[in-house]
This record gives structure tokens, C-alpha cells and sequence, in this order.
DNA sequence: ACAAATTGGACCGAATTGGTCCGCTATAGG
DNA sequence: CCTATAGCGGACCAATTCGGTCCAATTTGT
């Protein structure tokens, strides 16, 4: 099981890019450059982020986005809710109604305590420190080649 | 966001069912019966319960399904996964390979944390928990009013 | 031998999701 | 003033996945 969308999962990564440099207006067609996503989606990705007030937007020819606030007031969270709406662990912590006619469920409260680690797991991690430790590109200096990628890409997965 | 599927839901609330008198052997109509879940449903969650070995499954006309441990020995992330697969949080998590050609990812390290409180969660609170809190009252008797399931519903999500 | 069960798989229909595209508005520069 | 650029807000399509059902086979008790 996968538990954030894809989406999702691509909106961290187009708001870690802008966390990466926080002055520069970068339009969306740049963030899709840089993180090779496919530009439509990060359109619609940044559309949603800047709807939740996440990342602020200035029209015109000279437009473009940027993080609305610090990225080390950012959390995660923030970001996955704005895309994908807020964390409910089953339907029915989201959809309350429809509860009532299928489930007989005793069991329910204990999710709301299992959604709770769930946020706050993702609460607890900033857009900060999402770029940080590999250090993006941090003073006026390159982006991240595509090459570069491909080598960090390699691990994750596994603590 | 919904973070278990329907049938992980519901599977949770099978072997909750099966959890809530241990000597029992229940056909799986029976559980239907119980849970008020479609019975072709809880046929195939208890299948897939029996082949990751949660249940003891016995055939034949006398036969039906019996959990196979102490309900305090099993935790509700064996449950999820025998349904859902193993939890991972994006895909790259689950599936490594095609992580390398779509993103670049210094974010994806961070995943993997949060992977593990999310799992570790679902692993804390095992079956028996599920059941005793709120007595199943098996035959005839009331189930859980939609009132009093609305009140917990609630929690969750914002930090 | 028959009936009641699980088993395993195939299967379909539908809901959700990922992704694209359109017309619109706003801004800067020539 | 006009044009090019860029965000805005949808509608929209395509496809994967998911929930659910059904069927043939096997097993076992009466």
C-alpha cells in the first residue's frame, strides 16, 4: 500500500525546489525544467499550493512563484493537505455519513489515534529540512543538474 | 487523503470480528453476517487473511476460519498488509526502479522516517485493543449509533 | 454420495486519479 | 496601446486501480 498520491508526493518535490532557493520568482515552467515533471502537472500542482497560500503567485509576463513563507515554517503536512486534502485514515474519518449505513465498527476509535501519528509525522518534518542536508543549491550558485539526480535518487527506500 | 483502502477497513473489522471470541470457528458468512459486510467481500479478505497466516482456515462442511494467534500477538500493520501489501509511503518506497528516471529526490531520505512512524503506529495497537474497549455485543443486540461515531471521527490532522 | 465449506482465479464495472487543455485575466515592456 | 508572457480556474479525457461478484475445484462431515 502507497499511502500519499502521487501528486502529492510530486507537490513536496516542486515546493522542496522553490524551498531551495527562496528569493528567486521561478515560474512554473522552470520548476517542471528542474524537476523534470511534466510541466501541465506542476502547473496544477503550484496552482494548488498557492490556493492554500503556501507559495505566493504574481501574474505577468514577469511572474512566477515563490514560498510564501519560510521554509522552515512549513511543514510537510501543510503540503500533502493541500494537494490531496486533509489526512483521514479511513473513510470514515473523513466522510462521516456513509459510516452510519455500512460498518458496525467498535474498532473506529483507535484510528483517530493512528491518524494522529500520521500527522504528526508528517507535521513534525519542515520544507527546510527536506532540502538541507543535500544541500540544493544554497547561494546563488547552479541548480541541480539532472545527472546530479540520478545519482541521490539511488537510496531512499530504506532507513 | 484516505490512507487505508476500503478493503484494508474492512479487514480490520473481520478479524476484529474474529478477535471478539477466539474459540469460535466462524464461516465467512457468519462474519458477513456479523459485520454487515457483503459476504463475497469478507470471503476473499478472510482468504487473504488465512494466506498470510493470520487465520487458521479449515474446509469442508464443519469448517471456516479461526484467528491462528492470541489477538494480543497480532497488530493491525499484519492485518493492513496482508490485504494492502507493505506500507510504503510513495511509490519510489515500494517500486525503486522507476524512481530513477521521473524525480530528482534529496527529499526521499526523509520518506523513509516517516514511512516507519507511520508503520510503527499501526503496529503498536494490536487486535485485542480493537475489541475490548467497546464489547462487540454479538447477537441481536445494539450497534454503535452514527451520534456517538461522530464524535470521534473528528480528531486527526491539523498539527 | 451429497451438501456445506474454503480455495483460487478470472472477471467486470465503476470510481478515482493523473494528466492535458482551454479561455480568461493580469502585468511588463516596447 | 499592443503584444507577449504567465498565472487562474475550470472542464475534460484517459487509464489505472479498486471494489465487488462469480465460478470451478477441492475438501470434509453426515
Amino acid at each position: 500500500m502507497i499511502i500519499l498520491s502521487r501528486l502529492a508526493d510530486y507537490g513536496v518535490i516542486v515546493a522542496t525546489c522553490l524551498a531551495a532557493d527562496r528569493e528567486r520568482q521561478a515560474t512554473a515552467s522552470a520548476v517542471a525544467a528542474a524537476t523534470q515533471l511534466p510541466r501541465a502537472t506542476v502547473a496544477k500542482l503550484l496552482k494548488a499550493l498557492a490556493r492554500a497560500g503556501l507559495v505566493s503567485s504574481t501574474r505577468g509576463v514577469a511572474g512566477g512563484y515563490r514560498l510564501a513563507r519560510d521554509p522552515a515554517a512549513i511543514s510537510l503536512s501543510e503540503v500533502v493537505a493541500a494537494i490531496d486534502g486533509n489526512i483521514g485514515l479511513t473513510q470514515c474519518s473523513v466522510h462521516v455519513e456513509d459510516c452510519a449505513r455500512t460498518n458496525y465498527c467498535p474498532t473506529r476509535p483507535h484510528w483517530a489515534a493512528i491518524n494522529n501519528a500520521v500527522a504528526k509525522a508528517l507535521a513534525a518534518i519542515a520544507l527546510e529540512e527536506m532540502v538541507t542536508p543535500y544541500t540544493f543549491a544554497p547561494p546563488g550558485k547552479g541548480r541541480f543538474t539532472p545527472a546530479r539526480r540520478e545519482k541521490i535518487a539511488e537510496p531512499g527506500v530504506t532507513p
